[in-house]
DNA sequence: TATCCGGCTTTTAAGAAGGT
DNA sequence: ACCTTCTTAAAAGCCGGATA
């Protein structure tokens, strides 16, 4: 395996770069010769012995992964990638194309029928005549439900699968999603993911209208937020606006979204700005709007 | 379907020797 | 000094088939 050749360079060149030599990094239970053999691809190490030569050059398992990963993400957030582009080009067919590149996969296993249902929702998403099964439904929230400690992934699959979702499976998997997403909370870009999904699901929230749990969620988004979220932030105002326009159904309040958006677009994100005139046409009530635009 | 088992392959440790 | 290569026996891992 050629990849697996360049584990050992990789961690050759991460050890000299902090000026190391072997004889610093080997231990009761990592020799030298092993080292060397695994830095110059003659040999595997096991995986215990490899946790000891990571944390020999006071790597964390995590850091390594990434540096060997060439710095990028990994394969199921290039899959999210693709979708999400696919998606914010209204790409349908191009959605249906990808659903069936993983249709036609042989021998499908637990990851493969969960990504379909992925793609499967952003069709739905954008042609609701597209029918996703009940089963296939509930093959997901058993998943979700299953698991204890919810991961990227897990958050990822939530959040990108809101919209089949009836309003209490909704409900119920985001109180729990709040719960179970605490044990990797401590990592950077887990605590993002779960930022977005929250934002998401409120979104998916206000869109049916369930304000008591909008209002749970939204508190609990605003707990976590610290003074780096700047997207987040603007998510969460816009929320705020968004409510108190659909409750009261008042011009001055759209107004002020509005004033809102074009601050976003001031400030230069003017890709979240279209972002956020998206979200909002759906609320723009006809009997609000005096001069229909 | 998961687990156990046997044979086959790979990796390991340690030190000695060789290379730069 | 530092790293690599070689050697050995032992340990561990892997794979496929049998079993429950």
């Amino acid at each position: 395996m050629q990849n697996l050749m360049e584990l050992g360079e990789l961690y050759k060149e991460l050890r000299m770069a902090r000026g190391l030599k072997l004889k610093d990094v080997a231990s009761d239970n990592l020799s030298i010769s092993q080292l060397s053999k695994f830095e110059n691809g003659q040999s595997m190490l096991s995986a215990d012995k490899l946790f000891v030569a990571i944390e020999g050059i006071n790597m964390t398992l995590m850091e390594f992964g990434h540096a060997f990963n060439n710095y990028e993400d990994r394969a199921f957030f290039k899959l999210g990638d693709q979708i999400a582009q696919l998606h914010a080009r209204q790409d349908i067919e191009g959605l249906k194309r990808l659903l069936k590149v993983l249709e036609s996969k042989e021998d499908k296993k637990v990851y493969d029928n969960l990504n379909l249902l992925i793609v499967k929702e952003n069709i739905h998403f954008l042609d609701r005549s597209f029918e996703i099964k009940k089963e296939e439904v509930e093959f997901l929230t058993s998943y979700l439900y299953g698991i204890d400690e919810w991961t990227e992934y897990e958050i990822f699959l939530f959040g990108n699968t809101l919209s089949l979702l009836s309003n209490s499976d909704l409900v119920f998997l985001g109180k729990e999603f709040v719960k179970r997403d605490k044990f990797y909370r401590s990592i950077p870009t887990h605590q993002t993911a779960a930022k977005l999904t929250l934002s998401n699901l409120i979104f998916v929230l206000i869109e049916r209208r369930e304000f008591d749990y909008v209002t749970y969620f939204l508190d609990i988004l605003e707990d976590s937020v610290d003074y780096e979220d700047m997207l987040i932030i603007t998510f969460l105002n816009f929320f705020k606006l968004l409510l108190t326009y659909i409750k009261s159904g008042q011009f001055e309040e759209l107004l002020q979204i509005k004033e809102y958006i074009a601050m976003v677009r001031k400030l230069g994100n003017s890709q979240l700005a279209q972002h956020l005139e998206a979200n909002l046409e759906p609320f723009i009530q006809v009997s609000a709007c005096p001069r229909s635009n």
